[in-house]
DNA sequence: CTTGAAAGGAGATATAA
DNA sequence: TTATATCTCCTTTCAAG
């Protein structure tokens, strides 16, 4: 579909605060509301917007703790590698997992409250999943950046 | 702020989907619209959810190249440290970027269109920062999960 | 916490410009 | 395509149990 400037400014609008109301944005725009609603609604239809949701602040809810851990598997065999990545879903430690090129092949970004949980987590779930071949942690000192938007 | 099990679900649903009404939540939580109403007040008040925010599909908007480029510092002199991590930010291919401990210093995700809009954001962008060390590349195969929740 | 009710406002729709 | 008006429904608040 073709996003023209006043859709990108919505839709860095959207990615920064959902809740506002139509009016607000319109007048961000210069637009009338009815301009803005259909816009929106384009935006959802054609998937550009894939959803609305409510993020948490980790340290309220004791998940503080954030880790990266890059996995190698020790056989990539198409069993293994479906396996792996099929056990990975499973774990509500983990909020993302990617495939990767490079020195590892799984980038992994882990939640959990501090160290021991972490140490509990890689002993009896991570490292429990059959043919990873070894895995290093890095640990989050800070975020210096951390955003879900995407720039357009 | 005290975190019941009714509070523990209404957050896993709003992380998954903010916009449904919530008559919707108080049905599946078998709670009044009353009592929801109040849970989610007193969880944006306390801080617990943080946000609401549109999620954009990568490849709607021509940003389907993610990359992972773990970056290590020439000197760690606080004045260099301070000057990186301010250059970072105005960079709004850069999504999100860590400091971590282990082999580099910073782990950062970064969405641009393709191989060669990434070439030229390393090459004008990020190494133009002084006191960068090294880099190292992960470009990202496939997804294997991603998910903005956090399990509580 | 529940039910019920009331008010205001925003979303959604239709019609006109 | 944009603005105006209308209608409907949801949010928000309150009272009473």
């Amino acid at each position: 579909m073709a996003i023209d400037a006043n859709d990108r400014q919505l839709v860095q609008l959207l990615q920064e605060d959902s809740k506002k109301t139509i009016k607000q944005y319109a007048d961000a725009l210069g637009l009338s509301n009815t301009a803005v609603y259909e816009r929106i609604k384009r935006l959802e239809r054609t998937g550009v917007i894939s959803k609305y949701v409510a993020l948490v602040d980790k340290k309220m809810v004791n998940r503080q703790f954030s880790v990266f851990c890059h996995v190698r598997l020790a056989q990539h065999i198409k069993e293994n590698v479906l396996h792996f990545e099929r056990e990975i879903q499973k774990l509500e430690e983990v909020a993302e997992c990617f495939h990767t090129s490079g020195d590892h092949d799984y980038i992994l970004k882990i939640h959990v409250e501090d160290m021991e949980a972490y140490r509990e987590f890689m002993v009896s779930k991570l490292t429990a999943i059959p043919h990873i071949g070894n895995t290093q942690s890095s640990f989050v000192i800070s975020e210096v950046k951390h955003t879900t938007a995407i720039h357009i």
